[in-house]
DNA sequence: TTAATATGTAAACAATTGTTTACATCTCGG
DNA sequence: CCGAGATGTAAACAATTGTTTACATATTAA
């Protein structure tokens, strides 16, 4: 055992959450082997069993830390519609997705109770508390679901790339702009 | 071959696809295998694949004519969120949920475009038909969002079973009043 | 250097997957 | 009744799955 922050088993770790991330990401929790995360990480199949102890374990590792929305939080609340659509509209394909993956994995029965929880401390509680009203935490459930619904429509299912294709910038702001509007009439509403 | 509308094939045929349907609604479409839906329909595995041809037909057959949302549609666009958020509420499990069934399917690479023309042509067209504006397939999309949004937090992921328990019908309640605000907002936008 | 431990490797494990094949049984027109 | 096609059955297919085992190499402490 070494005390170095950067020890080799400590760099195979971290390729492995990498290559895992970007995998689950792509593919989802089922459709992602595990040889598929370690050919990615550049490492052996086995070594993933014995830093993670099991698939469950990596993708816990993976992703439950990133399933924050401090970005979105930060900033005042009478701003937040604007401020989120934007966010969630600039997000341009990144190797990891934490929305995304989320999508992606929240139909795998191995991965909805670990994800549910994760979503509940990391995102409807701290959201919770900048909002105000009795219904508070209905409230920002209805606001993660809103994004969540919007990350589904767009990014997943692709569901505004169908129609006429000119102008698609400009459908793309309208579409931010109307986010914008009904995530704030959420705030607001209390 | 014969005429009958119900020979022995017809009615092996529609017993794979209410098994189908169950299956997919319970465990998405990764995490079903043919022998589970074969076992529930009480039928030899192989004739599923003689019927459907392969594991994506049968999703397809049994999932995509069921995707339609003629009920929400049915009735005056000025009280479109309640009857919305109302369908919304009142389905308590039931064997086949088509939403639940596209949520814990969508993830998975195989589905993903079939799933997204379902929605497209039985949603999103129909639903956009009934707005007015410019962009009203821009807000049939978020309304669709929304939906499926509400859906993936509540059924799916079970965000507001958290929280205290007392009062579950009074939050109920509320959030789907939330709820329909939130997409009448969206319907009358434009 | 030596011994012990950490880390990596290759192979095998049993289980499950979707699909196909060869064969049995049934149904029904002739 | 007979035979042909429809329908059902059992078994096997090859591929992939997550995980484990036995072994090799590298690192480090004494």
């Amino acid at each position: 055992m070494s005390a170095d922050i950067d020890s080799r088993a400590d760099r195979t770790r971290t390729a492995i959450l990498t290559a895992a991330r970007a995998q689950f990401t792509e593919t989802g929790y089922d459709g992602t082997g595990l040889r598929a995360i370690a050919g990615r990480a550049g490492v052996n199949v086995a070594l993933i069993s014995r830093y993670f102890g099991s698939k469950d374990g990596l993708f816990l590792a993976a992703i439950g830390p990133h399933l924050g929305i401090g970005l979105i939080l930060d900033g005042p609340m009478a701003a937040f519609g604007e401020r989120a659509a934007s966010i969630m509209e600039m997000k341009v394909a990144r190797r990891f997705d934490p929305m995304l993956a989320l999508l992606r994995a929240a139909g795998s029965p191995a991965c909805t109770p670990a994800l549910s929880a994760a979503v509940q401390t990391e995102v409807i509680i701290p959201l919770a508390a900048r909002l105000d009203g009795a219904d508070r935490h209905q409230r920002a459930m209805l606001i993660f679901a809103t994004l969540a619904g919007y990350d589904l429509s767009v990014s997943l299912l692709r569901l505004d790339e169908a129609a006429d294709d000119k102008d698609a910038t400009g459908r793309r702001a309208r579409r931010q702009a109307l986010l914008a509007d009904s995530l704030q009439y959420i705030v607001d509403d209390g």
